[in-house]
DNA sequence: TCTGGGGTCCTTTCGCGG
DNA sequence: TCTGCCGCGAAAGGACCC
């Protein structure tokens, strides 16, 4: 389908939003796939067009992922559980999620961002701020870059996406999710405080629920509101740098510059068992694979971390952490495990029901950089090197053709110690 | 309604060294 | 020598985002 046929891009449609065009010195813009998940899968199955389509993992626990608007009009929305989003929309249909195709798409999407320019700011697989003001003179201003990219994107990868198009980075994303679905907005310079005057303060890039109420309870509703509150006020009620950072926004001062390719703070994996589960042996077993999972990944990624945290969510939602730093970074699973092991004993749980675990690393540094020299004790070395052959056997056979014989469950397998 | 999994950032507390 | 203060890193928790 051709993107043409949408009238997306009637010159009538900035207007009846009540701006005008004047994008001049609007060089920041925030580009937002429109239900990205929902809409790559439609792409496989164009028959679910205009059909009401959910996202999301079939069984008890999860949540949706992403909708389509036809299921959005029912109340349907991401992060909802499953089982409400069911009851709300009985007649959607479901999709078990393919994070593979996902990317794949995405990649596609981002190699489209950076032939514009190299200044690209991913900020998950669906969106991304682009500077764009090294491209104006090769291309031409910012709303013709943006409708340039749009077609682009509808035409090499088949899905629609909406721009925001400001004078900063995060006026840029409140445009952006108000030109929603397939649409471009543009909010001039000179009027960028009006603009976001109006705004209700959760509209607000990092203003979720526990901070909205805190500004309710001082009766700030909108962004004049917390624009014309003091900051010493804002600093007391929400801490001193959430205060400062908000009343700044308020006025549409965000210095905060694109930044392409930033290095991961930390990798980490965790699950959320299908019911509750008391068992200490299958708790150290899942810590065991969600090690084994981290540190692969550290490997795949070339790099090394020092602080293992272990977290652990109890049946009734509350959730507790527990760290350790290591003397040395490590990318070794037996290394992280062992420590994800004490960590989990040195709680003492007895027997409480969990609901999940997860494996974190943090102090993450460049392998290249990590293990200048060897431990004292030889064997991490030689678990690495052990790993490491599992990671080539992995890439050869397929993931999980090699693992921990505790994580061997098929009892045809299995041998006697 | 009953809450995933991947993250980032901020705040508070505490121990330590000087 | 004791105390207060400061800075710092680690640990823990929590809010938030997609």
């Amino acid at each position: 389908m051709s993107r043409r046929q949408l009238d997306r891009n009637s010159p009538g449609r900035r207007e009846r939003r009540g701006l005008s065009v004047d994008d001049t010195g609007c060089t920041m813009l925030h580009i937002d796939m429109d239900a990205f998940y929902a809409s790559v899968e439609l792409i496989d199955r164009p028959e679910l067009r205009g059909r009401p389509v959910i996202v999301g993992g079939g069984g008890g626990r999860s949540v949706v992922l992403s909708a389509t608007y036809e299921a959005r009009r029912e109340g349907v929305h991401s992060a909802m559980p499953m089982g409400r989003a069911r009851r709300l929309c009985p007649q959607a249909v479901v999709i078990e999620p393919d994070h593979q195709r996902y990317a794949d798409v995405s990649r596609g999407v981002m190699e489209i961002f950076r032939s514009i320019t190299p200044l690209v700011e991913p900020l998950s697989l669906d969106e991304a701020f682009l500077d764009v003001s090294g491209a104006i003179r090769r291309i031409g201003p910012p709303t013709l870059i943006a409708e340039l990219i749009r077609d682009r994107v509808a035409d090499e990868q088949l899905i629609n996406g909406s721009v925001g198009i400001a004078a900063t980075k995060f006026v840029a994303k409140l445009a952006s999710s108000q030109a929603k679905p397939d649409g471009v907005l543009v909010v001039p310079r000179d009027q960028t405080v009006v603009f976001l005057h109006a705004l209700p303060v959760g509209a607000l890039w990092g203003v979720g629920e526990r901070t909205e109420e805190a500004l309710r309870r001082l009766g700030l509703i909108n962004v004049a509101d917390i624009a014309h509150t003091p900051l010493d006020t804002l600093r007391r009620a929400l801490g001193a740098a959430t205060g400062s950072h908000l009343h700044e926004l308020a006025w549409g001062r965000d210095p905060r510059p694109v930044v392409p390719e930033r290095a991961d703070k930390s990798i980490g994996a965790e699950e959320t068992f299908r019911t509750d589960i008391d068992d200490p042996q299958v708790i150290q077993r899942e810590l065991l694979r969600l090690s084994e999972r981290v540190a692969a990944r550290l490997r795949a990624a070339g790099v090394l971390g020092r602080t293992v945290v272990v977290k652990i969510r109890f049946a009734d939602f509350s959730t507790i952490t527990r760290s350790r730093t290591l003397p040395e970074h490590t990318d070794v699973a037996r290394v992280v495990h062992a420590t994800a092991l004490d960590l989990y004993a040195r709680l003492g749980l007895d027997r409480a029901r969990l609901r999940l675990v997860g494996v974190r690393l943090e102090g993450l540094i460049d392998a290249s950089a990590g293990h200048h020299q060897l431990a004292l004790d030889e064997r991490p070395q030689g678990w690495r090197e052990a790993e490491q052959a599992m990671d080539r056997a992995g890439a050869r056979f397929g993931p999980g053709a090699v693992k921990p014989a505790s994580l061997v469950t098929d009892p045809e397998s299995r041998r006697p110690a």
